[in-house]
DNA sequence: AGCTCTATGTATAAACG
DNA sequence: TCGTTTATACATAGAGC
């Protein structure tokens, strides 16, 4: 194009090859504008170079794919890392998805209940490792004394069955 | 353009407005394919007309943005509905988000978690049970003298420790 | 890095099949 | 509703600043 028709393939020159995304990109993102008013159509469009600077457009038509205006996405890929910055309503159009499809994905609500059930399972575990007489030295004599009566009846339940598994032996 | 130019406003006349959508729409994917190869440019592009069929591209190179490319959205604007279809790894996407920013927005080992969790909380339940003598009528013999043992080390345990506090007093 | 210029390659509006 | 054609508008590579 213009001076000299180039073939599409990647631009080695460094200098070169920015100069000819910053103009690309424009034309793109201007295309993109013009359709949609031309044509009543829906564009989502996100483009980002290896400077890791970031451009989109999104057709204000859709409401429902702003999120895709919203989601910035910063990619270091020279560096092996990707960061994803996801701003505003992704979380809103994941709860929407989740109504709709009745797919469950995410539940707020887990977090909670993983808590509750950690703490139940923390005093359990102090319980048991009680009755078993370890890490009594906080205990003091009435818990001691509670721990003991438990035992002694837990003992005594036991060697019960035991007897009367015995007894059925014989 | 072409054989006259157009202003950018909507296209009043539906079959061209139509015609310049299709032409413009292979335009525009055109030149993201080109701008990604050309300048080692990350582009995820969608487009769709007011026919809900939609069109997409995504260059391949950044993976983390691909779930752009399998993000199907089918909009019926016209009955004011709007269903979304995600297939595929949008979840290793969200995944990999909360991991790199720290953000929490959910997470899919919740569900795991949660179940491994309420099997170790019932296991140990079971054995608290036990070993204050409840629900012993399904274990044996060897159980059984095991359970005893525990009981007897526990109480020998906590007898000591209540001796010594005992001890201390006087 | 960003702007302008300009020759030239592309995209595309309109027309036709 | 599709391709194909073609004249024309637009995009842009390269150069210069």
């Amino acid at each position: 194009m213009g001076r000299g028709k180039i073939e599409i393939k990647r631009i080695e020159n460094t200098s070169n090859r920015q100069v000819t995304y910053s103009k690309r990109k424009n034309g793109i993102i201007k295309k993109a504008k013009e359709i949609t008013v031309l044509c009543d159509a829906n564009v989502s469009l996100v483009i980002y170079g290896s400077s890791g600077k970031m451009y989109e457009y999104c057709s204000p038509k859709t409401k429902y794919c702003n999120f895709l205006y919203r989601l910035v996405v910063i990619s270091f890929l020279s560096s092996s890392l990707c960061y994803m910055i996801l701003i505003g309503s992704l979380i809103d159009m994941l709860d929407r998805y989740q109504r709709l499809s009745g797919n469950k994905l995410w539940d707020a609500k887990h977090e909670n209940e993983i808590d509750r059930i950690k703490k139940e399972n923390e005093s359990m575990q102090i319980e048991l490792r009680h009755l078993k007489g370890e890490d009594i030295t906080s205990l003091n004599y009435e818990e001691l004394i509670a721990y003991e009566d438990a035992l002694e009846n837990g003992l005594t339940n036991i060697r019960d069955k035991k007897a009367s598994l015995l007894g059925s032996f014989s």
